[in-house]
RNA sequence: CCUGAAGUGGCGCAAUGGUUAGCGCACUUGCCUGAUAAGCAGGAGGUUGAUGGUUCGAGUCCAUCCUUUAGGACCA
């Protein structure tokens, strides 16, 4: 017996599947029995446990599993090794605020050891939760052997990579400016400042400083008269980088002007210089400076060496660039625009990475008067000791900014203060604004091999596309180095040892790159040799063991760890590689699953996971990581907003795969929008796609499975050959075939979308909409002939063929339905729909004459349907005939085909065809826009006019010989038939609907026969109604009494037979009064009493 | 500032350069139903973001602009 659910519910077929898929190990099953030599491979971006999923997981994770499942059924071996990203910042912060400590207590009040231990087990602290969300949604990926990026194992094997990216002279150190958290305490890398959210608007303090020039022989030029007070103007939004100024930079090629003015704060009289351009900014405006005084302009190389009094003094040592300290003084540098600003750009070299640049250049030294925790050392006077931003959250912090630009008003140093709305970039964790600082890095070379990454990326099959060649190709056109240091304790600790040297004596330091723990034994056994130390191997890989090991160099000189750990992004991009433990184990596994063939993850990764994957196998491999990739968009609520808890809009996953079940909410993210788009998530949207699709799938299954157990039908009959089953049923296996064809290309192509509509159209319009219903006296009524047989096999085929095909989207109830056919059918012997093979196309079984043929039967009807409805006669009254105007033989006999259909559909006796021989169709006539196009070229606007003004006898003319002469502007042109539309339009005195080149007339005339058939119709209506609301079985037999009524009393006479064999009635008689009985409505307000029994 | 994506009835989405721009939801009228939480027929609802251009013909191609969105550059 086939299972019959009373109604749908999602959820619970969710559930009864998980128990069966744990029970039979369905997942392990699918995997282990696809050859080893036939691989699909997948690789798992790993997510980090220390955080939530969200709603936006099961989208990103159902794309993934639906290639993954497709790929399985079209015979692959589709392994999918599960992760966890279990480094990084995110999970140090977390542990820090648990613990209500700092990054400078670590190693103090907390050693790095119990640190390290809070991390570890911080990091797992969600796994739970995702692991129920990945069963849950009916993700399939090995959870039992996940890689972990913590594990010694993954730590060696990007040791490997990392060494083999030293020996090939792609790791290098150097003192940078960076962009650095102090409150997160680590440098950033340039991937985490471009993080979405980093740049955030804000309104800074901004000041215009006033520089004071000295007079000497190369500044005398700016000098009116001796005591002239001839100051640069500079501008800022950081005011706090000012005491730390040393230079001054100007642009050699733009204009300089100086201007008299008083200033606004003090009233003193002072003489600004500054870009011409950039006057009118500053000047003339309301509550702004007023021009006094305007000098012929110079350019900016005239500047270059002027001297000017350090602004902030507060006594501290130049350090050293380049050697020198020569500070205090305009320097030329082509970064300078006249954009914004004066077009003096304050130059302070530890806070910028052109301030350094140009700097260094010009030995101009550096004043580095901020610390690590971003606050003021202790020598800058009033300012000292103060955070340059409320980085520790202090609710009476006071903007030291402010205060320096009061300072300099006081000091007749300000010539313009004013809060400025900017775009300030921001740690991505801590969301406090971050400063650039000079720190000392280990970097990847990644620019060096940038155009072999290029290359490399046009192999890769991107969707969409333009993320490939756009956001990712021009991002490694301009790609930089990669920082690899975080100065952090829980990450993987980069394996460089290195000699201590006294670089500012010109000592060059040694260092060495330890690829593997065996190498790592080697060096530490040769260093105890040389040191009579006792160190061995840590057991844990992690800071602090690692950092106590000293190993020597060749000559013995003594060398130390780099104490920085690498960005995590390293870690997962290195997953390829270091899931398998390669090259130390594993290689075989690692040569069939390398590179990948699929991967997918958000558009946001582009520069995360999706690039540190391709650097990272360009350059120890020369090859790519992946070969195809799907970068999926976000998931925003219904009103298209970011979703957030800030917001409170986030949509709980586990309560939506709850209430509507895993597959509804699936179908509904695929089906609603491409992957790449951002998809507005409605929950009603998720409600529609499981009334429509699921509740009309389920509802076929319902009405199939209800019929096919009482006839018994098990499918152990043979298979109706095709050409014998009713062209109904060929017409909906052509369909199906065809549709087997596109859904199958949709998933090769990595185009969903596309095959869940399709499946989708398929189920509600053909297969429910026009095949069962048109369909459903076949399974009730009779005997269980061949034509029955062929109607459950039909049926059966498809439901079974749409259950493989949306198996992927929907593995719930795809399997449900797949197992309630088959294990009553035993027509496959796979237990799961997950373990069968992907249906094949039956090419023959594909008829595209016969899917015409059964459009013109749905257009007819609706035609029909439509002038029943103008002329308000109801279905259920018969009618004589529909006449059908006939274009061509070809027509009538394909409308011929399909005639019976149409007359049950529509409730009609005959359709008449009528040729136009018989004068009485009027035609329509229409230019062929695409055929004629290209004929007529510039005359086709004259020509429309021309053709729809041809008459019923041109149109026969034109039929007839199949050529037209058409002169335009005395240009003849020999016309074909085929560069006409002609349709018939009209049957002068019948009632006619058209539909594109469909016309039907309809015979309305009601005789007394056709009067009397309508009403016992609707005497079968009632009855049948009476039986279902009494709730009688299908099959039981009744007994029917009547009132007596002319109409009635007429339509019994002659339909009697036909109400009794209808409604299953023994006896249908009419009688003066009904006792017991109700009351029913019939047509023309005849009202009668009525009463069906049980016989 | 630059780049990509998008802009089509109230909402969500379609439409190889070709006749009257379709479908679903919601609204509304009627109908059908011994599978349907459905379906059918009708009604109302559109200057396809704007302006130019190419073309015989533009929702579609080009240009400029506007808006949304995601990125990039810069942020002195």
């Amino acid at each position: 017996m086939y299972k019959i659910e009373k109604s749908l519910h999602l959820p619970s077929i969710d559930k009864e599947i998980l128990a069966f898929w744990a029970e039979q190990d369905v997942f392990a099953k699918s995997v282990n029995q696809r050859s080893e030599d036939n691989s699909f491979v997948f690789y798992e971006g790993p997510p980090s446990a220390n955080g939530k999923p969200g709603i936006h997981h099961v989208m990103a994770r159902a794309i993934k599993d639906i290639f993954c499942r497709y790929q399985t059924m079209k015979g692959k071996r589709v392994e999918r090794k599960g992760g966890w990203d279990t480094h990084g910042l995110p999970i140090e912060l977390a542990v820090e605020k648990e613990l209500g400590i700092t990054k400078e207590d670590i190693g103090k009040s907390i050693s790095v050891d119990e640190y390290n231990a809070k991390c570890k087990e911080t990091v797992m602290r969600y796994k739970d939760l995702w692991d129920d969300l990945t069963i849950k949604m009916g993700y399939w990926v090995d959870l039992e052997n996940p890689y972990v990026t913590y594990e010694n194992e993954y730590i060696e094997s990007v040791w490997w990579l990392l060494s083999q990216m030293y020996n090939k002279g792609l790791l290098y150190k150097g003192l940078t400016i960076q962009p650095y958290s102090p409150a997160a305490g680590t440098g950033l890398s340039s991937h985490e400042l471009n993080m979405p959210g980093a740049y955030q608007d804000v309104k800074d303090t901004s000041a215009v400083a006033m520089f004071k020039v000295t007079k000497n022989e190369t500044s005398d030029f700016l000098f009116d008269d001796a005591d002239e007070d001839v100051r640069i103007i500079a501008w800022t939004t950081t005011p706090w980088t000012l005491p730390s100024n040393t230079a001054l930079t100007v642009g050699p090629k733009i204009k300089y002007v100086k201007i008299k003015t008083n200033n606004v704060y003090t009233n003193l009289p002072v003489s600004v210089v500054m870009a011409e351009d950039l006057v009118s900014k500053w000047f003339g405006g309301k509550k702004q400076h007023e021009i006094l005084a305007k000098s012929d302009t110079f350019i900016g190389k005239q500047l270059d060496g002027v001297r000017y009094e350090q602004l902030l003094a507060f006594g501290n040592e130049i350090e050293e660039l380049n050697g020198k300290t020569d500070a205090f003084r305009i320097v030329l540098g082509n970064f300078v625009t006249t954009e914004s600003g004066t077009g003096i750009v304050h130059t302070a070299p530890s806070f910028g990475a052109d301030d350094r640049k140009v700097g260094a250049e010009n030995g101009i030294g550096a004043l580095t008067l901020v610390d690590k925790q971003g606050k003021f050392k202790d020598s800058v006077g009033p300012f000292s000791n103060r955070y340059v931003k409320n980085y520790k959250d202090e609710e009476d912090y006071v903007d030291v900014n402010v205060d320096i630009s009061i300072y300099l008003k006081q000091n007749n140093q300000a010539f313009n203060v004013a809060k400025y709305a900017h775009n300030y970039p921001h740690c991505w964790r801590t969301d406090k604004p971050i400063l650039y600082y000079p720190l000392d890095s280990w970097f990847v070379k990644a620019a060096s091999v940038k155009e072999r990454m290029y290359e490399l990326n046009k192999t890769i099959n991107w969707k969409p596309a333009s993320t490939g060649t756009g956001r990712f190709g021009k991002w490694l056109e301009n790609l930089q180095d990669w920082n690899l240091s975080r100065t952090r304790y829980w990450g993987v600790p980069l394996p460089i040892w290195r000699t201590k040297v006294n670089e500012d004596a010109g000592e060059v330091a040694q260092d060495k790159c330890i690829g593997s723990i065996e190498e790592l034994q080697k060096e530490i056994d040769k260093a105890n040799a040389a040191l009579g130390k006792n160190q061995a191997v840590p057991k844990d890989l992690h800071r602090p063991y690692i950092d106590d090991i000293v190993l020597v160099t060749d000559d013995g000189e003594p060398m130390y760890r780099e104490l920085d750990l690498i960005d995590v992004w390293f870690d997962s991009g290195s997953m390829p590689y270091a899931q398998w433990h390669y090259p130390f184990e594993n290689q075989d596994k690692f040569k069939t699953n390398f590179p990948a063939d699929f991967i997918a993850e958000g558009v946001d990764q582009t520069r995360g996971w999706f690039y540190t994957l391709h650097a990272i196998a360009t350059m120890v491999f020369d090859q790519v990581a992946f070969k195809n990739v799907v970068s999926n968009g976000l998931v925003l609520d219904k009103f298209g907003k970011k979703m957030s808890k800030r917001w409170g809009n986030a949509v709980e996953p586990f309560e939506a795969l709850e209430t509507h079940g895993a597959d509804a909410n699936r179908w509904y993210m695929i089906s609603a929008s491409q992957p790449w788009d951002n998809l507005k998530y409605d929950i009603d949207g998720v409600v529609e796609t499981r009334n429509k699709f699921f509740g009309t799938l389920f509802n076929t299954y319902k009405f199939y499975a209800g019929y096919a157990n009482i006839d018994n039908f098990k499918y152990s009959e043979k298979n109706v050959p095709l050409e014998e089953r009713p062209q109904i049923d060929q017409w909906i296996l052509s369909l199906l075939n065809s549709l087997i064809k596109d859904v199958n290309q949709d998933y090769a192509d990595y185009e969903p979308t596309a095959a869940t509509r399709k499946i989708q159209s398929f189920v509600m319009d053909h297969l429910s909409n026009w095949y069962v219903r048109l369909c459903r006296r076949r399974f009730w009524k009779g005997e269980y002939s061949q034509d029955k047989i062929a109607a459950y096999q039909t049926l059966y085929t498809c439901m079974e063929a749409i259950s493989k095909l949306m198996a992927p989207v929907a593995p719930f109830f795809a399997d449900w339905l797949y197992k309630n056919l088959n294990e009553v059918s035993k027509q496959e012997k796979h237990i799961s729909v997950h373990l069968a093979s992907f249906p094949r196309v039956s090419h023959v079984a594909i008829n595209k004459d016969l899917e015409q043929r059964m459009e013109y039967a749905q257009r007819i009807s609706s035609l029909v349907l439509s002038l029943r409805k103008k002329e308000s006669l109801r279905v259920r009254q018969p009618l004589q005939k529909i006449l059908l105007p006939v274009l061509d033989a070809a027509f009538s006999q394909q409308v011929d085909g399909v005639k019976d259909l149409i007359l049950a559909e529509v409730n009609v006796k005959d359709i008449e065809y009528v040729t136009d021989t018989s004068g009485i169709v009027k035609k329509s006539i229409k230019p062929n826009f695409k055929t004629l196009g290209r004929i007529l070229g510039k005359n086709m606007k004259a020509a429309i006019p021309l053709i729809n003004k041809l008459g019923q006898e041109d149109i026969a003319q034109i039929e007839a010989d199949n050529s037209y002469k058409l002169s335009i502007d005395g240009q003849g042109y020999e016309l074909t038939l085929a560069d006409f539309v002609i349709s018939a339009e009209d049957i002068p005195g019948w009632l006619v609907a058209n539909d594109g080149d469909l016309t039907v007339a309809l015979d309305i005339t009601l005789t007394d026969d056709l009067k009397a058939e309508g009403m016992a119709r609707e005497l079968v209506n009632r009855i049948q109604n009476a039986r279902k609301t009494k709730d009688f079985n299908v099959t039981d037999r009744i007994k029917v009494a009547l009132e007596k009524h002319d109409l009635v009393t007429a339509a019994v006479a002659s339909f009697g037979d036909y109400i009794k064999n209808e409604v299953l009635a023994d006896d249908l008689t009419l009688v003066e009064t009904v006792a017991g009985g109700e009351v029913i409505e019939l047509p023309e307000e005849v009202s009668l009493g009525m009463l069906v029994e049980l016989n």
